[in-house]
DNA sequence: ACAGGACATCGACGGACGTCGATGTCTGTA
DNA sequence: TACAGACATCGACGTCCGTCGATGTCCTGT
């Protein structure tokens, strides 16, 4: 709110990301800003199967196993991660388009580096 | 901690990402996550000048002064933006080191969808 | 039917977060 | 030198977050 002839810089071109776009993204950022949710992804990301049961990554962290499923609770409210009970035991997948949604903002958006 | 002969799934290949690694990134990906913050950092990169005064940004949004310069220092505390002090105006800038570094985790490492 | 294991949920606790009004610091100008 | 404006800092408030121990739920083998 400058005097119009005492402006500090231009006013902004009008490119960048929206309200609404933003509010959208920044809980999938959220859900990965977090060390062990982090790796969470990472590791059933590199897994062979590109799936993990929750037992091995109970063995990853040195977490309480109610801390570990809460966090992949946390990631599959998000939307990253899918859950599939296969008898006991209880497999989780990454979910590429969330993850590449959020890969997009720094690539193809407004936040692009170059 | 399964029995040697009843493993629920294949222990876990090894090209996760690190435990540094993860401490590393999340302290960046969890200054974006926030609705704010992406915004202000989408402003700032979207601008023609690659740069952008606090008045402008303060006028983007429906917030206080004070707390959009504790976004804008939050941002900057995580090494996301570069600060710049020119007479009575301060200029943000994105740091696309930092920028790239978090874009990197999606394309090239053990996040990358595919 | 029962016992045991895999995983989720609950309740609680300490700490961090987002926002605000008020105040401080610095710079250019009259 | 005094003033006004741009921005940062401070202190406070309510809320959310990460972690835990305890408990619940569901499945499988005996």
């Amino acid at each position: 709110m400058s005097d119009p002839g005492l402006a500090c810089c231009t006013p902004l071109s009008g490119t960048a990301m929206s309200a609404e776009q933003a509010e959208q993204v920044a809980p999938l950022l959220k859900a990965l800003a977090d060390p062990v949710r982090l790796r969470l992804v990472s590791l059933i990301a590199s897994s062979a199967t590109r799936e993990a049961c929750v037992c091995d990554l109970n063995d990853a962290f040195d977490l309480t196993q109610a801390t570990i499923s809460h966090h992949l609770k946390v990631l599959h409210s998000a939307g990253l991660l899918d859950r599939d009970k296969r008898g006991v035991w209880v497999y989780y997948s990454v979910r590429p388009e969330a993850l590449s949604a959020v890969a997009s903002l720094f690539s193809t958006s407004a936040l692009a580096p170059a």
